[in-house]
DNA sequence: GGAACTTCTTGATATGTGGTAAGAATCAGG
DNA sequence: CCTGATTCTTACCACATATCAAGAAGTTCC
């Protein structure tokens, strides 16, 4: 990965020493350390059965109708939720890069068939979190406070996405997801960035073809 | 209101007991002691510095980009959050019955300027929560489950919106509208429904008359 | 390196929902 | 109870996006 390739130029002594460290630990530690307070110890008291799972590229970890035990933190890929309608057309729930979690949050607290389906965009490395994890985890209030927020975070990003489906045109749509996620907008197939918008794979490359044609530039 | 009606009326002595005791109560501390397993005292102690407000159908509570301060439950009538779009034009995000919460927990919690208007579409009565009472009560952990449970819920009703949003037509989002908040219906105007639908009043108008021609009958 | 698949583009046409406008029905307040 | 305001309906036309179909470009894999 792109990590190494930097470790191995020459670099500025802290710094190299830095991305030692991070690269010594797991994402999901560092990360958690980042994020909240808690220490070392009680990191590896939360996490002490916890497992990372490597996936490749297109595997399905969460169907339809199924209850959702596990909630994943993504270590490096990208996966994504989705549903399917009965006319069978997929619709895209959400994207979870690098440091995202994913999974079915009803389904896993409610202990509910799950609304949607949970697979790879790319080869993925996952913290995978159970129910014990976070019954544990919580009780720690720095743990359970941050977990709050990250709620309020998956709240805010509904919303917005509500609000943005009803409000605004394809277009605006769009323009709104590649400043939002501009690094998802290259990973990602076009085909999932019109099914996130909730337009059809031909209209978006209308819209992109329509912005091409006014000398729109992303990121100018 | 309805519950005086019943009182007046021959009831078993248990059940007009019980609902004197819930009369006496005020609607939040019932909603809270049946919902949680704090204690009275608990109670006491959370709510002492709290107050209710009446509120008359069309006040305003919360404009856009003003901080959210307050985080409302109402004890009776009927509210709504909504956004104004760049041509003038209002989304509906959500109603508020009764033992239904309301506010922006995006602004509240992350201290943001909202997202959206919030104003009655009844003459209400709420109990109005301030970042203190959350503070205070989410000290208790019977409160601060409960609370979490609730976000939990603000999520599933936003991805299941989401998700109706993206996958159904106008048409099936109404029927689903009808089946899941059959009060709802009743009480809130035709207009509004269409705006929470995410379609124009004419357009629900024509799905309705659409419907009678089918000979849809509602809840039979 | 070529075959098979997937993704993206483009054109022609269809469909669902929107916009405007007018009238009917209903509601609210003095 | 009457008057004005709001809400709902209907008609006609417009527009955004969907659908279908075909081909081009790009990717994957043996």
């Amino acid at each position: 990965m792109a990590g190494n390739t930097v470790i191995s130029t020459k670099l500025p002594v802290s710094k190299s020493f830095s991305i030692i460290i991070l690269l010594a630990m797991s994402v999901f530690k560092n990360y958690l350390l980042q994020k909240t307070s808690i220490t070392e110890n009680e990191y590896s008291k939360i996490t002490e059965n916890l497992i990372t799972r490597k996936v490749s590229k297109g595997e399905m970890l969460l169907r339809q109708d199924e209850i959702c035990s596990e909630v994943y933190f993504v270590e490096s890929g990208l996966l994504r939720s989705y549903t399917i309608d009965h006319a069978g057309k997929e619709h895209i729930m959400q994207f979870a890069p690098d440091e995202w979690w994913i999974g079915d949050r009803n389904s896993f607290y409610f202990n509910e068939p799950s609304l949607f389906f949970i697979d790879t965009i790319e080869d993925s490395e996952l913290m995978v979190l159970n129910r014990k994890f976070f019954d544990t985890a919580n009780l720690i209030p720095s743990f359970s406070d941050f977990h709050t927020k990250v709620l309020h975070n998956h709240i805010r990003m509904l919303q917005i996405r509500l609000n943005m489906l009803v409000a605004a045109s394809a277009e605006e749509r769009y323009l709104d997801f590649i400043e939002r996620y501009p690094n998802l907008t290259l990973r990602v197939p076009q085909w999932m960035i019109a099914s996130y918008l909730g337009i059809t794979p031909e209209s978006l490359s209308r819209v992109r073809k329509e912005l091409a044609r006014r000398n729109f530039r992303p990121h100018s």
